[in-house]
DNA sequence: GTTCTTGTTGGTCATCTGTGTCCCACGTCC
DNA sequence: GGACGTGGGACACAGATGACCAACAAGAAC
């Protein structure tokens, strides 16, 4: 157990050695020529006082503190932060980092962010993540570029920085694959308002699915709404009262699923015997609660989160060259994750 | 912006002083007595460098890091975590302090949760806040009391440290106290199987509220199930399948109340009009978004996490004794948050 | 047998970036 | 001319690291 008031002097002083002997041997320098009795005698005198580093001293010495900053916005207001922080924090402790988080707004002024990121610079954070809650452009503050960085489910306005968004194209061509895949023919999209890239590229890949398959893409109903559940609840009754009712709907995410859910039970249809569902996020709280259970598109905030800090770390033992990583954004899959809302049309 | 390669001694040299005087002007240090035209050369050349302090080297000579470590258990799994994390975010921005945090798991073994605080000892941290995901009665490991700590959410099973808790039996009787006056007097209470303070302490406030109010507290029908959706389900099936049906339902959290939301809507019952229904941990993303919005009782995880924070700064800084406040857990309120599934009973 | 080389084992000292105590130089005033 | 006030610098210290140096014994060269 770390024992605050040890320092390595009062090894050297137990062990009868210097404390450059001490060092030697508790860092297993490998220049050091050092007789395993001493050794021995540091390694148990170290023990027995509960002796811990200082990693403080190391960092001023060795100029890396070991610690990454993460800047995440909106920490409480979705779980998708958590699950960020989760593989970022795995991440992390599997090679010897820890965490050093602070939490932002997404409103929050540039300068305030400036702040942020410069409190972690203060304490030399060997590197940064700047987290954003959903996958937007985002503009970063200038002095995030003092140390390696990389954006998790965002890209840079001005570009060049290290990103890693989710693959919005493959898994909207994943969620709505999964009704045609069933037998739908006639399948509607419940789309979000917001001008965000997912908004256009869930829609694009909705579009050029139903080409694909040979379905009209651009004659498919769609209807936008701000992605919440009474949004959900709006599209899902206009989208359901056409004459060419869809047997098949995608949403935007699952908030909106839950608002279709509602509108389909109110016009008694039946999940997924009359209607078929899929959403995007897999919210557990939701996807694995709503009845029958929703089919959905599970973010990689997790893999985000890991994917950065591996590559972030890399960087900063100078493994990896990330400017050369900032030209593109690298992509991370966004897997079908199935339940029970798909089934085949009726006949 | 700070500069990271800029140190007091360049801000020294630009401004021709010592650093010493430079230490001095830039920490207002008292003692210190310095002219106004020297103190204005040093805060310009600092200025214009971009210095910036290196906390590290600050932290090290005055054995203050100005760092908590913040200990959370699955940090991922629910949003409870990240309001305790925001809370205690926030308040130790206010004070200067910057949080470190470990993720660990409730399951986790003693001796992998006695690493966790050990890295955080390593680096020093001015003090320790740990944070369990639910309210319980947990062991802890124990070098946790090598630094000043505060438990937040749970009760030490040793005693002996400052703990926050949420007021069980207020938040219960807020919610019961919410069915009644509304004029039900066929309540039921739908409870959770495991073996946590808040299963005992909701069951008496729901018990006693009902006997204060003039009814068979004893007798009041009690269905336990584990506290899922499918879980409030079930209970609620069962509770609802009684001669007299309750009008009222208390359900253990709002997981469970959404499982009575299913069972009612499948016996053709109404929510308010035909059963009035309250929850108990007001999950925004649960309680907001069913239909109608299900009244609920907060758990006050912000506040926890700010005012443990607050309360461990105040020790760190010896403005308090924690070992005074060690002796009883403090209790935050549990505040009622009304919404649209409570009505009155049909006459 | 004495000095020199060489390998072994560890220690010395500067360094990282600041903080804080003590001390010094210089004027002034009675 | 000694006490005192003013403005600022020297220096030790916090807890480590690492390049370089030193002591010593064994063997080699003379």
């Amino acid at each position: 157990m770390t024992n605050k008031n040890i320092g390595i002097k009062d090894v050297a002083v137990a062990a009868g050695v210097s404390v450059t002997t001490v060092s030697h041997v508790l860092n297993e320098v490998s220049y050091a020529r050092i007789s395993p009795e001493t050794r021995d005698k540091v390694k148990s005198a170290a023990e027995q006082l509960g002796y811990g580093p200082n990693r403080l001293a190391q960092a001023l010495r060795t100029q890396r503190t070991g610690m990454l900053g993460l800047v995440s916005e909106d920490i409480a207001t979705t779980p998708h932060a958590g699950r960020i922080i989760l593989g970022a924090d795995e991440a992390a402790k599997a090679r010897g980092y820890g965490l050093m988080i602070i939490n932002t707004s997404g409103s929050a002024s540039l300068e305030s962010r400036r702040a942020d990121v410069d409190a972690l610079l203060e304490r030399r954070v060997d590197g940064i993540l700047y987290a954003t809650m959903y996958h937007r452009n985002v503009e970063l503050p200038a002095n995030l570029g003092s140390v390696p960085s990389v954006l998790v489910d965002s890209v840079a306005k001005g570009g060049n920085i290290t990103a890693v968004i989710p693959d919005e194209d493959g898994g909207a061509r994943a969620a709505v694959g999964a009704l045609l895949e069933a037998g739908h023919t006639r399948v509607g999209f419940i789309n979000n308002t917001d001008d965000v890239p997912a908004t256009r590229e869930r829609l694009q890949a909705f579009r050029t699915m139903l080409t694909e398959a040979g379905l009209d893409g651009d004659a498919a109903p769609v209807e936008s709404e701000v992605s919440e559940v009474h949004g959900g609840y709006e599209a899902a009754r206009r989208i359901l009262a056409r004459e060419d009712r869809p047997t098949g709907l995608f949403c935007y995410n699952d908030r909106m699923a839950m608002g279709a859910y509602r509108a389909a039970a109110e016009l008694g249809l039946s999940i997924p015997g009359d209607l078929s569902v899929v959403g995007f996020d897999d919210q557990e709280l939701i996807a694995a609660n709503l009845h029958p259970g929703l089919t959905t598109v599970a973010l990689p905030h997790y893999e985000m989160g890991a994917w950065a800090t591996e590559h972030l770390i890399d960087a900063v033992e100078g493994k990896t060259d990330l400017t050369l990583m900032a030209l593109h954004p690298t992509i991370l899959g966004c897997p079908l994750v199935r339940r029970d809302s798909i089934a085949a049309p009726r006949p």
